[in-house]
DNA sequence: CCGCATCCTCTTTGATACTG
DNA sequence: CAGTATCAAAGAGGATGCGG
Protein backbone atom coordinates (compact mmCIF):
# COMPACT_ATOMS: atom_id res chain seq x y z
CA UNK A 1 0.00 0.00 0.00
CA UNK A 2 1.00 3.74 -0.33
CA UNK A 3 -0.81 5.86 2.04
CA UNK A 4 1.29 8.35 3.30
CA UNK A 5 0.60 8.10 7.05
CA UNK A 6 2.81 10.40 8.65
CA UNK A 7 5.31 10.14 10.84
CA UNK A 8 3.67 11.34 14.23
CA UNK A 9 7.12 12.14 15.75
CA UNK A 10 7.69 15.21 13.51
CA UNK A 11 4.27 16.79 15.41
CA UNK A 12 6.16 16.04 18.33
CA UNK A 13 4.34 12.61 19.13
CA UNK A 14 0.75 11.53 18.30
CA UNK A 15 -1.22 13.99 21.32
CA UNK A 16 0.55 17.09 19.34
CA UNK A 17 -0.37 15.61 15.87
CA UNK A 18 -3.62 15.10 17.56
CA UNK A 19 -4.08 18.97 18.29
CA UNK A 20 -3.82 20.35 14.61
CA UNK A 21 -5.29 17.34 12.74
CA UNK A 22 -7.88 18.66 10.50
CA UNK A 23 -9.99 15.62 10.33
CA UNK A 24 -10.16 15.28 14.26
CA UNK A 25 -11.39 18.63 14.39
CA UNK A 26 -14.18 17.41 12.30
CA UNK A 27 -14.38 14.11 13.90
CA UNK A 28 -15.41 15.58 17.24
CA UNK A 29 -18.08 18.21 15.94
CA UNK A 30 -20.01 14.77 15.45
CA UNK A 31 -18.86 12.86 18.16
CA UNK A 32 -20.90 14.65 20.50
CA UNK A 33 -24.10 11.92 21.37
CA UNK A 34 -27.15 14.68 19.86
CA UNK A 35 -24.87 16.23 17.10
CA UNK A 36 -26.05 14.10 14.23
CA UNK A 37 -29.74 13.54 15.79
CA UNK A 38 -30.00 17.90 15.46
CA UNK A 39 -28.48 18.11 12.41
CA UNK A 40 -31.15 15.49 11.04
CA UNK A 41 -34.31 17.26 12.75
CA UNK A 42 -32.80 20.62 10.90
CA UNK A 43 -32.57 19.01 7.26
CA UNK A 44 -36.51 19.36 6.48
CA UNK A 45 -35.62 23.51 7.03
CA UNK A 46 -35.74 26.42 9.74
CA UNK A 47 -36.89 24.58 13.66
CA UNK A 48 -38.02 26.58 16.22
CA UNK A 49 -36.31 25.72 20.06
CA UNK A 50 -39.24 23.91 20.85
CA UNK A 51 -39.68 22.29 18.07
CA UNK A 52 -36.71 20.81 18.03
CA UNK A 53 -37.29 20.00 21.93
CA UNK A 54 -40.35 17.65 20.84
CA UNK A 55 -38.98 16.22 17.94
CA UNK A 56 -36.01 14.69 19.60
CA UNK A 57 -38.26 13.11 22.30
CA UNK A 58 -36.49 12.55 25.48
CA UNK A 59 -33.56 14.99 25.08
CA UNK A 60 -32.59 17.53 28.25
CA UNK A 61 -33.07 21.05 27.78
CA UNK A 62 -29.68 21.48 28.75
CA UNK A 63 -27.93 18.76 26.08
CA UNK A 64 -30.27 20.18 23.03
CA UNK A 65 -29.35 23.96 24.17
CA UNK A 66 -25.48 22.88 24.43
CA UNK A 67 -25.53 20.88 20.87
CA UNK A 68 -27.26 23.81 19.32
CA UNK A 69 -24.79 26.46 20.86
CA UNK A 70 -21.80 23.67 19.47
CA UNK A 71 -22.91 23.92 15.97
CA UNK A 72 -23.28 27.58 15.79
CA UNK A 73 -19.89 27.91 16.83
CA UNK A 74 -18.91 25.78 14.20
CA UNK A 75 -20.95 27.57 11.85
CA UNK A 76 -22.97 25.16 11.11
CA UNK A 77 -26.12 26.55 11.91
CA UNK A 78 -27.63 29.80 12.64
CA UNK A 79 -29.47 31.18 15.22
CA UNK A 80 -32.02 33.51 14.73
CA UNK A 81 -33.51 35.86 17.66
CA UNK A 82 -37.42 37.09 17.15
CA UNK A 83 -37.87 40.03 19.69
CA UNK A 84 -41.54 38.77 20.12
CA UNK A 85 -43.13 38.23 23.48
CA UNK A 86 -42.59 34.88 24.41
CA UNK A 87 -39.61 35.03 23.18
CA UNK A 88 -38.84 32.60 19.49
CA UNK A 89 -35.90 31.25 18.38
CA UNK A 90 -35.15 29.59 14.97
CA UNK A 91 -31.92 27.35 13.86
CA UNK A 92 -31.42 26.59 10.45
CA UNK A 93 -28.62 24.75 8.76
CA UNK A 94 -26.20 26.95 6.78
CA UNK A 95 -24.38 26.02 3.86
CA UNK A 96 -21.48 24.91 5.54
CA UNK A 97 -23.99 22.82 7.68
CA UNK A 98 -25.52 21.06 4.70
CA UNK A 99 -22.38 19.91 3.26
CA UNK A 100 -21.51 18.54 6.47
CA UNK A 101 -24.49 16.34 6.52
CA UNK A 102 -22.91 14.51 3.50
CA UNK A 103 -20.61 12.93 5.94
CA UNK A 104 -23.22 11.59 7.94
CA UNK A 105 -24.45 10.20 4.92
CA UNK A 106 -21.78 8.72 4.03
CA UNK A 107 -21.76 6.77 7.48
CA UNK A 108 -25.25 5.75 7.15
CA UNK A 109 -24.37 4.19 3.88
CA UNK A 110 -21.66 2.01 5.55
CA UNK A 111 -23.82 1.51 8.60
CA UNK A 112 -26.21 0.34 6.09
CA UNK A 113 -23.95 -2.30 4.60
CA UNK A 114 -21.69 -3.05 7.44
CA UNK A 115 -22.88 -2.26 10.85
CA UNK A 116 -24.53 -5.94 10.81
CA UNK A 117 -21.01 -6.93 10.03
CA UNK A 118 -19.54 -5.24 13.64
CA UNK A 119 -22.56 -6.03 15.57
CA UNK A 120 -21.89 -9.96 14.55
CA UNK A 121 -18.08 -9.50 15.11
CA UNK A 122 -19.14 -8.48 18.43
CA UNK A 123 -21.37 -11.03 19.35
CA UNK A 124 -18.93 -13.79 18.18
CA UNK A 125 -15.91 -11.84 20.50
CA UNK A 126 -17.95 -11.58 23.33
CA UNK A 127 -19.08 -14.99 23.47
CA UNK A 128 -15.24 -16.28 22.97
CA UNK A 129 -14.67 -14.35 26.12
CA UNK A 130 -17.33 -15.81 28.10
CA UNK A 131 -16.22 -19.35 27.36
CA UNK A 132 -14.90 -21.27 30.44
CA UNK A 133 -11.03 -21.04 31.05
CA UNK A 134 -8.94 -23.48 28.65
CA UNK A 135 -8.96 -27.08 29.33
CA UNK A 136 -5.47 -28.51 29.80
CA UNK A 137 -6.65 -30.87 26.79
CA UNK B 1 -36.72 19.11 1.09
CA UNK B 2 -37.99 15.32 1.79
CA UNK B 3 -35.29 13.89 4.18
CA UNK B 4 -37.85 11.57 5.88
CA UNK B 5 -35.96 11.96 9.20
CA UNK B 6 -37.93 10.03 11.39
CA UNK B 7 -40.35 10.96 13.86
CA UNK B 8 -38.12 9.55 17.12
CA UNK B 9 -41.45 9.19 19.01
CA UNK B 10 -42.14 5.81 17.46
CA UNK B 11 -38.93 4.53 19.01
CA UNK B 12 -39.80 5.75 22.76
CA UNK B 13 -37.97 8.85 22.23
CA UNK B 14 -34.00 9.63 20.78
CA UNK B 15 -32.64 8.13 23.75
CA UNK B 16 -34.47 4.77 23.05
CA UNK B 17 -33.65 5.54 18.69
CA UNK B 18 -29.91 5.61 19.67
CA UNK B 19 -29.38 2.70 21.30
CA UNK B 20 -30.88 1.10 18.13
CA UNK B 21 -29.43 2.92 15.29
CA UNK B 22 -27.25 2.02 12.96
CA UNK B 23 -25.03 4.94 12.20
CA UNK B 24 -24.62 5.80 16.05
CA UNK B 25 -23.20 2.20 16.24
CA UNK B 26 -20.15 3.63 13.63
CA UNK B 27 -20.28 6.67 14.93
CA UNK B 28 -18.96 5.57 18.30
CA UNK B 29 -16.62 2.86 16.67
CA UNK B 30 -14.62 6.07 15.75
CA UNK B 31 -15.19 8.64 18.88
CA UNK B 32 -12.69 6.95 20.83
CA UNK B 33 -9.23 9.28 21.03
CA UNK B 34 -7.26 7.16 19.20
CA UNK B 35 -9.23 4.39 17.19
CA UNK B 36 -8.59 6.76 13.75
CA UNK B 37 -4.55 7.30 14.62
CA UNK B 38 -4.30 3.11 14.96
CA UNK B 39 -6.05 2.63 12.07
CA UNK B 40 -3.90 4.89 10.19
CA UNK B 41 -0.92 3.28 11.48
CA UNK B 42 -2.34 -0.11 10.11
CA UNK B 43 -3.25 0.85 6.76
CA UNK B 44 0.38 0.09 5.19
CA UNK B 45 0.27 -3.51 6.54
CA UNK B 46 0.45 -5.68 9.96
CA UNK B 47 2.17 -3.98 12.61
CA UNK B 48 3.43 -5.39 16.27
CA UNK B 49 2.21 -3.93 19.25
CA UNK B 50 5.67 -2.12 19.68
CA UNK B 51 5.82 -0.72 16.10
CA UNK B 52 2.54 0.67 16.69
CA UNK B 53 3.71 2.32 20.14
CA UNK B 54 6.91 4.20 18.68
CA UNK B 55 4.95 5.03 15.40
CA UNK B 56 1.88 6.41 18.13
CA UNK B 57 4.30 8.51 20.00
CA UNK B 58 2.99 9.53 22.67
CA UNK B 59 0.12 6.76 23.41
CA UNK B 60 0.25 4.81 26.61
CA UNK B 61 0.37 1.13 26.79
CA UNK B 62 -2.93 1.28 27.81
CA UNK B 63 -4.83 3.28 25.94
CA UNK B 64 -2.88 1.43 22.66
CA UNK B 65 -3.79 -1.92 23.99
CA UNK B 66 -7.54 -0.86 24.64
CA UNK B 67 -8.06 0.90 21.51
CA UNK B 68 -6.65 -2.53 19.88
CA UNK B 69 -9.02 -4.24 21.73
CA UNK B 70 -11.93 -3.04 20.75
CA UNK B 71 -10.95 -2.64 16.94
CA UNK B 72 -10.95 -6.03 17.17
CA UNK B 73 -13.61 -7.17 18.99
CA UNK B 74 -15.47 -5.34 16.24
CA UNK B 75 -13.60 -7.37 13.38
CA UNK B 76 -12.04 -4.24 12.07
CA UNK B 77 -8.68 -5.93 13.17
CA UNK B 78 -7.17 -9.33 13.45
CA UNK B 79 -4.69 -9.99 16.27
CA UNK B 80 -2.33 -13.02 15.43
CA UNK B 81 0.09 -14.03 18.75
CA UNK B 82 3.68 -15.66 17.82
CA UNK B 83 4.20 -18.39 20.68
CA UNK B 84 7.97 -17.02 20.35
CA UNK B 85 10.08 -15.89 23.00
CA UNK B 86 10.03 -13.06 23.39
CA UNK B 87 6.40 -13.07 22.36
CA UNK B 88 5.37 -11.01 18.99
CA UNK B 89 1.79 -10.30 18.90
CA UNK B 90 0.79 -8.39 14.87
CA UNK B 91 -2.26 -6.67 14.26
CA UNK B 92 -3.63 -6.05 10.76
CA UNK B 93 -6.87 -4.56 9.31
CA UNK B 94 -9.77 -6.53 8.02
CA UNK B 95 -11.61 -6.51 5.11
CA UNK B 96 -14.05 -5.00 7.08
CA UNK B 97 -11.42 -2.79 8.56
CA UNK B 98 -10.45 -1.51 5.40
CA UNK B 99 -13.37 -0.36 3.89
CA UNK B 100 -14.09 1.63 7.40
CA UNK B 101 -11.02 3.32 6.28
CA UNK B 102 -13.13 4.53 3.60
CA UNK B 103 -15.14 6.55 6.06
CA UNK B 104 -12.08 8.23 7.46
CA UNK B 105 -11.12 9.39 4.26
CA UNK B 106 -14.72 10.85 4.10
CA UNK B 107 -14.34 12.70 6.59
CA UNK B 108 -10.65 13.72 5.89
CA UNK B 109 -11.32 15.17 2.31
CA UNK B 110 -14.62 17.46 3.93
CA UNK B 111 -11.87 18.03 6.39
CA UNK B 112 -9.57 19.63 3.65
CA UNK B 113 -12.34 21.40 2.32
CA UNK B 114 -14.32 22.57 5.25
CA UNK B 115 -12.42 22.74 8.57
CA UNK B 116 -10.37 26.18 7.79
CA UNK B 117 -13.99 27.44 7.70
CA UNK B 118 -14.78 26.08 10.92
CA UNK B 119 -12.10 26.67 13.05
CA UNK B 120 -12.84 30.62 11.55
CA UNK B 121 -16.34 30.11 12.63
CA UNK B 122 -15.52 29.57 15.94
CA UNK B 123 -12.34 32.00 16.15
CA UNK B 124 -15.30 34.73 15.25
CA UNK B 125 -17.63 32.79 17.94
CA UNK B 126 -15.85 33.34 20.26
CA UNK B 127 -14.01 36.55 19.47
CA UNK B 128 -18.05 38.08 19.57
CA UNK B 129 -18.30 35.87 22.81
CA UNK B 130 -15.70 38.13 24.53
CA UNK B 131 -16.65 41.68 23.25
CA UNK B 132 -17.55 44.44 26.25
CA UNK B 133 -21.11 44.39 26.81
CA UNK B 134 -23.27 46.46 24.60
CA UNK B 135 -23.43 49.60 24.56
CA UNK B 136 -26.73 50.93 24.82
CA UNK B 137 -26.14 53.78 22.04
C1' DC C 1 -40.68 30.27 25.52
C1' DC C 2 -35.85 29.99 25.74
C1' DG C 3 -32.00 28.83 28.18
C1' DC C 4 -28.53 29.51 32.00
C1' DA C 5 -26.59 27.78 36.64
C1' DT C 6 -25.84 24.22 39.86
C1' DC C 7 -25.00 19.80 41.39
C1' DC C 8 -24.30 15.05 40.61
C1' DT C 9 -23.02 10.69 38.15
C1' DC C 10 -20.80 7.93 34.69
C1' DT C 11 -17.40 7.24 31.22
C1' DT C 12 -13.05 8.03 29.20
C1' DT C 13 -8.35 8.88 29.58
C1' DG C 14 -3.95 8.88 31.77
C1' DA C 15 0.06 7.69 35.22
C1' DT C 16 2.16 4.20 37.46
C1' DA C 17 3.42 -0.28 38.78
C1' DC C 18 3.45 -5.21 38.17
C1' DT C 19 3.26 -10.07 35.40
C1' DG C 20 3.97 -14.13 31.84
C1' DC D 1 7.76 -7.89 24.45
C1' DA D 2 3.15 -7.48 25.35
C1' DG D 3 0.26 -6.83 28.09
C1' DT D 4 -3.05 -6.30 32.98
C1' DA D 5 -4.31 -3.84 37.46
C1' DT D 6 -5.09 0.06 40.08
C1' DC D 7 -5.84 4.70 41.09
C1' DA D 8 -6.61 9.48 40.00
C1' DA D 9 -8.15 13.26 36.86
C1' DA D 10 -11.10 15.23 33.47
C1' DG D 11 -15.08 15.75 30.76
C1' DA D 12 -19.68 14.50 28.96
C1' DG D 13 -24.26 13.92 30.16
C1' DG D 14 -28.43 14.48 33.04
C1' DA D 15 -31.87 16.36 36.80
C1' DT D 16 -33.58 20.23 38.67
C1' DG D 17 -34.52 25.01 39.68
C1' DC D 18 -34.30 30.02 38.45
C1' DG D 19 -34.32 34.18 35.23
C1' DG D 20 -35.28 37.27 31.02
Amino acid sequence: MDTNFPDLRQFGGAEAFLRVCKPRVVLEMFTSKWTALVMGALLDGPRRFSELRRALDGITQKMLSQTLRTLERDGLVTRTVFPTVPPRVDYELTALGRSATGILEAIGAWAGEHADAVIAARTTYDARAAEPPRPVT
